[in-house]
DNA sequence: GTCTATAGAGTGATAGAC
DNA sequence: GTCTATCACTCTATAGAC
């Protein structure tokens, strides 16, 4: 090797910190050097694309974590209501009780979503997709499961925006029990 | 008068939908300008403290526009179904259907919400406040209510961002009937 | 020497402030 | 319009593993 270089998925995931922190327009390259400790030279040898590769390696990243901790579980078969369990837990401790921001949810709100709006649909739409069919696999019929799931999401998203701005990380602590109860089946009772 | 200047309250809507498309990073005075059809030089005659004072005043008056469109209705005495859903209307007519970003959630999510927390935290408190007082008027105990209108808030702001990403009002228009159903008593009963 | 990843001065363009 | 600072990015030079 030519030279001792850094630990690539470090750098990766300082990199999304920043993104998270100040945003894609508010990152600037010298933020990112600073914070990586990397050159320019480096940066642009790894990321020839420049800052738009950066952002988009930075979101698959985050779409492989989520099919490794958020999906797969819930994927397990069978179906428990651990798998509920599992999945909230993960994503309390990614968003640090809302007090970490969801990159793709900050990107859908800015003028970058047409850039990067596939990555942004396809990431709340597999999200979505995987919890429903999970809960299809317990007792609900598919269009109850659906409006769950959908709901599910919503509310962790809201829950991040609310939970910052009050900076209140028990918003987000409480809306998660709640979505705990709603999506764990308190008696196997069908309708 | 020095020169035929344009409407004041237009310019600043104008600027707020800069604001609210772009973010405040990504809003370049000569966006502004260009949006406006106002000179660098008007810009800074109205608003010397620059691009922070333009935002500041948004904010103002994005507070003004829910004091007299969403709260307002919710403070009339006495409470009736009615003012639920007026305020939801409104939100709906507001937030276009989801399609029109919430500037205070963006602000909350980026970095500049430590230069703006407090107007931004004001605004979803007293959103908050507003909408426990007005349930409690109804059937709700305190405890109740204030979960439910924080509920509310987080809601409709999951609802942006998701109708936002996956491109669907839809969802949005589904949250907001969700909400007017969990939000309006459906019989007088108490707990 | 060859190669690759490094660092960072330098590029033009554009930012916000005045 | 004019200013200076900073932007994203380019490019040259080089350090070190083969």
């Amino acid at each position: 090797m030519p030279r001792p270089s850094k630990d690539p998925a470090q750098t990766l995931a300082i990199l999304a910190e920043v993104f998270r922190e100040y945003g894609y327009e508010g990152t600037s390259i010298g933020l990112i050097t600073q914070a990586t400790g990397l050159g320019k030279g480096s940066l642009y040898n790894l990321f020839p694309g420049g800052k738009a590769e950066m952002m988009t390696t930075v979101l698959t990243d985050i779409k492989t974590w989520f099919e490794t901790h958020i999906y797969a579980p819930l994927q397990a078969e069978p179906h428990t209501p651990t798998s509920i369990q599992s999945m909230l837990d993960a994503v309390t401790r990614y968003f640090h009780s809302g007090q970490r921001v969801c990159l793709m949810g900050v990107l859908a709100t800015g003028h970058q979503r047409d850039q990067f709006s596939e990555t942004i649909a396809h990431y709340f739409t597999t999200w979505i997709e995987t919890l429903t069919a999970s809960l299809e696999r317990i007792h609900l019929p598919h269009h109850d499961a659906r409006h769950l799931a959908e709901e599910t999401v919503l509310q962790i998203q809201g829950a991040i925006i609310l939970s910052r701005a009050l900076n209140d990380p028990a918003i987000f602590q409480r809306t998660i029990t709640q979505l705990h109860n709603k999506l764990t089946p308190p008696a196997p009772k069908a309708k």
